[in-house]
RNA sequence: GGAGAGGUGGCAGAGCGGUUGAAUGCGCUGGAUUCGAAAUCCAGUAUGGCCUCCGGGUCAUCGGGGGUUCGAAUCCCCCCCUCUCCGCCA
């Protein structure tokens, strides 16, 4: 959620925020019906002032007057009865007036909250702008000693490669079409040494993050609350994303959903808390089921590992200060630890500077982390495919956007007492999710009889395997 | 799933229809005392919105939402959550 009060200040620049996002909003909607709603609700303070004042009066005044009134007899009684009849009468008109105010405020709040909901954090000076994905700029590429870019796979390898669902069919490593039968498109199952290998890069993954940065690891709800969803900023925008819980169907219980991504649950942990400010920066890192329902993709990446309903990621998050010298060091060094996680495992990748149109309404900056897939891109005559990078990876900068949400401040100068309270900053980025991420290394790490060697980062958790097939 | 008890400030805990944004204790901050510290004493100590002549003013908030009332932390209804016992269970 944006500021309101930086958006009155500054409109032109929450306008061209989310032009340069391709976001319409209707900002100027937003502007009247928010000094709409401050001047009813101006108004309908200061009635209650006097409501109130009349009320502190009236009290002990009846608390009297109930007291004469037992003594009372004939007229004096009738003058007591009066006077108490007239106190309680006198606020009844005010009493109206601040229901229908009441009413008009309710009636503006919906649509008001509903476009400030829905206006983008404004991208980052630094930001390329552009439409599309196809605007990203690319920052730096990397690739292992023995793999050239400017060749083919069959020249870098002396062989033509296979493609990663031809090498799980090979080794039966997934079986897609009993995933199919028991959960539907976009469904698979993971067998033998395809469930090893995916299990040993996400424990590799946090165990990276643990044990060589510090983070510390947690596990989270996946079946979150509908604040948690909005909070994290997913919602409203991303409903059609997320799959739904109907337990208030069922009679009692609320609705649920299913997170997208472990970021909503490290993140929704500290909703609505004052956070002390000498635990910052608080890292940390989850292992989590991510849902998709990947509603508006039909026809896209159908076959494969690659766009799938159900996957699981290793999620890092980092929450701090308002600062942006410190989101920014912490952005580079999150991007940092990916690629070092990446050499580690040998797979050729490249950091993507996301252009404006690609960012959502969230992110300030946001880095993609592409991995060489030989199976994806063009398809040349003979059917062989070009490559192409595949994300696996994205790193969000997003100030205090999310935390506004959510809700979560910390003091200013620490403990107790003194000091304004903040929004945090937080960031987020991938550390690994699969299957996807066995796309890269099944198909890089392929041999020419089929065979796929098996990374030696991820050896110590193959029990000491060195080779599939 | 059944039965019961609860949700009040950073924490503990009172208040159960009126001047209560809320007693008291602990914690925290500042000051006094002290060579210094402990102890003691004094003062301060929630969050958010709106307005502001920047002195402050004002409203909201006692789990959330409705209602009763001239007036609700206090009474009523719905929801959420926590705890105890029983049942079921990885």
């Amino acid at each position: 959620m944006i500021d309101l009060k930086a958006l009155r200040d500054n409109p032109e620049r929450f306008a061209q925020g989310a032009q340069k996002k391709n976001y319409s909003v209707d900002i100027d909607a937003l502007l009247s019906l928010d000094e709409r709603k401050r001047a009813l609700q101006s108004e309908q303070e200061s009635m209650r002032a006097e409501q109130k004042k009349l009320s502190k009066e009236s009290g002990p005044k009846l608390g009297q007057l109930m007291g004469k009134l037992k003594n009372a007899e004939g007229e004096e009684r009738a003058a007591i009865e009066a006077e108490v009849q007239s106190i309680k009468s006198a606020p009844a008109q005010l009493k109206e007036k601040i229901a229908e105010l009441d009413e008009q405020i309710n009636a503006i709040e919906p649509e008001l909250r509903a476009i400030l909901l829905s206006i983008p954090l404004p991208p980052d000076d630094d930001v390329p702008v552009g439409k599309t994905s196809d605007d990203n700029v690319e920052i730096s590429r990397w690739a292992p000693e023995g793999w050239d870019y400017g060749k083919s796979f069959e020249q870098n390898k002396g062989f033509k490669a296979r493609s990663h669902m031809e090498l799980c069919e090979m080794h039966g490593l997934v079986d897609f079409p009993r995933g199919v039968k028991l959960a539907g498109s976009r469904s698979y199952i993971l067998c033998g040494d395809g469930m090893r290998l995916h299990n040993a890069i996400l424990r590799f993954a946090i165990d990276t993050m643990v044990n060589s940065h510090g983070f510390t690891p947690m596990s989270v709800p996946v079946l979150v609350r509908e604040e948690a969803m909005v909070g994290t900023g997913f919602f409203p925008g991303g409903k059609d994303q997320a799959y739904e819980v109907n337990e208030s169907t069922r009679g009692g219980g609320s609705d649920m959903y299913l997170t997208g991504t472990g970021e909503v649950g490290l993140m929704g942990l500290h909703q609505d808390e004052i956070l002390d400010e000498s635990e910052f920066p608080k890292k940390y890192v989850t292992v989590s089921t991510c849902f998709r329902r990947e509603a508006g993709a039909a026809g896209k990446d159908t076959a494969g590992l690659y766009r799938i309903h159900q996957f699981d990621k290793v999620e890092q998050v980092i929450i701090d200060v308002a600062d942006e010298t410190k989101s920014r060091a912490h952005h580079k060094t999150m991007i940092g630890i990916v690629e070092d996680l990446l050499k580690s495992l040998g797979l050729p990748h490249r950091l993507l500077q996301c252009c404006t149109g690609d960012l959502g309404v969230k992110n300030a900056d946001m880095v993609d982390i592409e991995c060489w897939m030989p199976s994806r891109g063009e398809v040349d005559a003979d059917g062989t495919p070009s490559g192409e990078f595949g994300e696996t990876h994205s790193a969000s900068r997003l100030y205090d956007f999310q935390c506004r949400r959510l809700n979560m401040r910390y003091r200013e100068g620490g403990e107790s007492g003194k000091g304004a309270t903040t929004f945090c900053h937080s960031l987020n980025n991938t550390v690994a999710a699969s299957p996807r991420i066995l796309i890269p290394i099944l198909e890089m790490y392929q041999n020419e009889d089929g065979s796929v060697t098996i990374p030696e980062a991820l050896r110590p958790y193959m029990n000491g395997d060195t080779q599939i097939g």
